[in-house]
DNA sequence: CGGCATCCAACTGGATACTG
DNA sequence: CAGTATCCAGTTGGATGCCG
C-alpha cells in the first residue's frame, strides 16, 4: 500500500484507515449512525433528532454514507414527499467499533479534562 | 449531558465522544500514536517516519495531543536540543480503540469501495 | 417535505523562511 | 535540532432563499 508496509500509511487517501478515519472524523456522521441505530428514520426526523444542524450539511452527510453503502436512501413518490434513511448491514456493522471508541471515551474524559486543566494552568 | 440522554449529544464539544472523535479524526493524531506504539522518538524521528508533515503542524498535534495527556514532551537540556515524545498510560490505551477502527477499516474497505463505485457510476 | 443553489465565515493544513 | 513566525489555499460547516 506504501513504501512503509504495515506504517504509517494515512496519508495515502485510499488507505483503509484514512477512509473510514475521514467518514468517522466528520462531525456528524457519528450521530447519524447512532439516530438510526433504532430503524429508519425521514429526513426531516433526522434533523429534528440530531439538532443543530443545517439541512444541507445533513444532506452532505447523508449522501456521503450513501455513498459508501452505509445507508440507503428510499424515496417514496408520495405528496408531501417522504425519503427514508436505514442503515444497511455494513452501517450496522460499525456500531461495534464506534461503541468501543465511546466507551473509552466516556472512560477516561476524566481524565483527559484533568490534563487539559493542569496543562492550561501551567502556561 | 443533554435533553436527550443517551442520545446523540456529540454537538455538545464537552461531550466525552465529540472530545475523542475531534482528536482521532485529526489527520496526523493517528499517526503519531502508531509511531510511538514501540517506544519514545524525538521530533525528527517522528516527522520522518510519519513523512509529509510540515513541522508547525506536527508540532501542533504534539502539543494538543500532550495537552489531553496523550503523551509526554520530555526536554533534554543539551546542544543540539533532543526533546522526546512517549505515550502515556492514557495515549497507549487509545491504542485499543484504534485497533478496532483499523481492524473494520481493513476488513470493509473492498465493500466501501465498491459501493463508491457503483454509486459514482450510477450518476 | 426534502432538498438544491448561492454565498460566506471560520478553521485546518501546509509551504516557506527564520531563530534559540 | 526543534521548533516559531508568517502567510496562504483549500475545505468545512453554515445561513438564507428558492423549487419540485
Amino acid at each position: 500500500m506504501n513504501s512503509e508496509p504495515g506504517r504509517g500509511d494515512a496519508f495515502d487517501p485510499d488507505c483503509p484507515t484514512r477512509v473510514v478515519l475521514d467518514r468517522i472524523g466528520d462531525k456528524w456522521t457519528v450521530l447519524v449512525i447512532r439516530s438510526l441505530e433504532d430503524g429508519s428514520l425521514r429526513f426531516s426526523e433526522l434533523r429534528a433528532r440530531i439538532g443543530g444542524v443545517a439541512p444541507k450539511v445533513l444532506t452532505q452527510t447523508l449522501r456521503a454514507m450513501e455513498r459508501d453503502g452505509l445507508l440507503t436512501r428510499t424515496v417514496h413518490a408520495q405528496v408531501p414527499p417522504r425519503v427514508d434513511y436505514e442503515l444497511t448491514a455494513l452501517g450496522a456493522s460499525l456500531t461495534a467499533p464506534i461503541a468501543t471508541l465511546t466507551d473509552w471515551a466516556e472512560t477516561h474524559l476524566s481524565r483527559i479534562l484533568a490534563a487539559r486543566e493542569s496543562y492550561d494552568s501551567a502556561s
